[in-house]
DNA sequence: ATACGATTTAAACGTTTGTTTGGGGGCGTC
DNA sequence: GACGCCCCCAAACAAACGTTTAAATCGTAT
């Protein structure tokens, strides 16, 4: 990451700091003197702070959505289970960051922050560009889901997105509680395979009685 | 709303415009200007912004801790089941905002911004106050669900808790997305049984083989 | 009526923010 | 060698921020 050029400087150090302190708090100045770049580099390079945190987005958006519809895509003949869709998914994450935990704890953390942060351009922005794979995402879930009405379908596939950013994205901080009451804390694999139980256990749950 | 004394429109306007935007992006002038009052009196009556944010928290947790708390103790000595004791917690949360399913949202939205957001002071303030709360809560879903381990129970009650925060804080789009595409939005009594179905069903999933 | 504490007000404070400026190399091309 | 182009830098910019000040206002008890 240090001999990287300029614009890859400031997008490494951008992703950590606003994955770190979200993006309004995370100031221009910040971000390049810790990159060891020039303040002005920023505006020159990218326009503006926004458009740095889209580029920021597409970085690790792109190869994980180019990724992910590729192996959709190959396996599209056959029949999924839900747990091997959603392990496709989880694996694609993991592969796109190179199995790096850290990273993918950034990945996971500036996806939910851009779901609950992002306003106006930037929600657009998401939809427009990744809204179709999505769309192909979820029209595979219903062949693997077919018990399930459209309405439980699209909340339930919330409900675990909720799950899965909201604890992947505070990942160290529940390790360290979870070291520490429990002393006990799992590794990648294992909260992996938590969280795809409770997913699938989850999605394909029977209704409660009203 | 409007007759509220000071204190009050400021706390009112502020736990809307924290809901709206985060606390970073809401700027005191934002609040005080749409509350009526001067800008001085939020540093006269609080202090600081950060005590302004406390003081929200403390006025919409406080009612439903209180109150979870009272609804826990009062059945001590019943053995809850697991679906029993959501219940309880969510029909707390909804007792506690008196049912306005907006004023669930944006109890829900707080409460995802305090995980997500809070740091240093805040991150300890909050768990110095409701900690106890929790683990009184985490003793009784023990009782409920003895099969699990202790670290599964702690990482899916997490899961839970971001399936929960996630789409309950953003409820008011996926609403809209729903509606649009599905062209069906449930009521808030349905999504409250889709949500407990899903969360009760995670939580008791059979582990995945890994 | 007067005095006093509590509250509100307009104005200013010092920082920090994102952005813009103008100049100064480094480097390949004509 | 001069030109054009891309990149970098220190400095300055206006705007917005949280906070503080000192005077004005209100209500109330003396």
């Amino acid at each position: 990451m240090a001999q990287a050029g300029t614009v890859g400087r400031i997008l490494d150090t951008a992703e950590i700091l606003f994955a770190e302190k979200g993006f309004a708090e995370t100031s221009l100045r910040a971000i390049t003197s810790k990159a060891g770049v020039n303040l002005a580099a920023v505006n020159y390079h990218f326009g503006s702070k926004e458009a740095l945190i889209q580029s920021v987005f597409e970085r690790f958006l792109d190869p994980f959505c180019e990724q992910l519809d590729a192996r959709l895509k190959a396996e599209a003949n056959t029949a999924l289970t839900l747990e091997r869709l959603l392990g496709e998914v989880s694996r694609t994450a993991l592969a796109a960051n190179q199995g790096d935990a850290r990273k993918v704890a950034i990945f996971f953390r500036l996806s939910g922050l851009a779901y609950t942060q992002a306003q106006g351009h930037m929600r657009r922005f998401l939809r427009e560009r990744y809204g179709p794979l999505f769309a192909h995402f979820l029209q595979r879930l219903t062949e693997a889901t077919p018990q399930l009405t459209p309405a439980q379908r699209f909340w339930r596939v919330h409900f675990a997105l909720g799950a899965t950013t909201f604890v992947l994205s505070s990942m160290e901080s529940l390790r360290a509680i979870s070291a520490r009451d429990l002393e006990y804390s799992p590794g990648t694999d294992e909260l992996n395979d938590m969280l795809l139980a409770f997913v699938a256990g989850g999605i394909r749950a029977a209704d409660v009685p009203s």
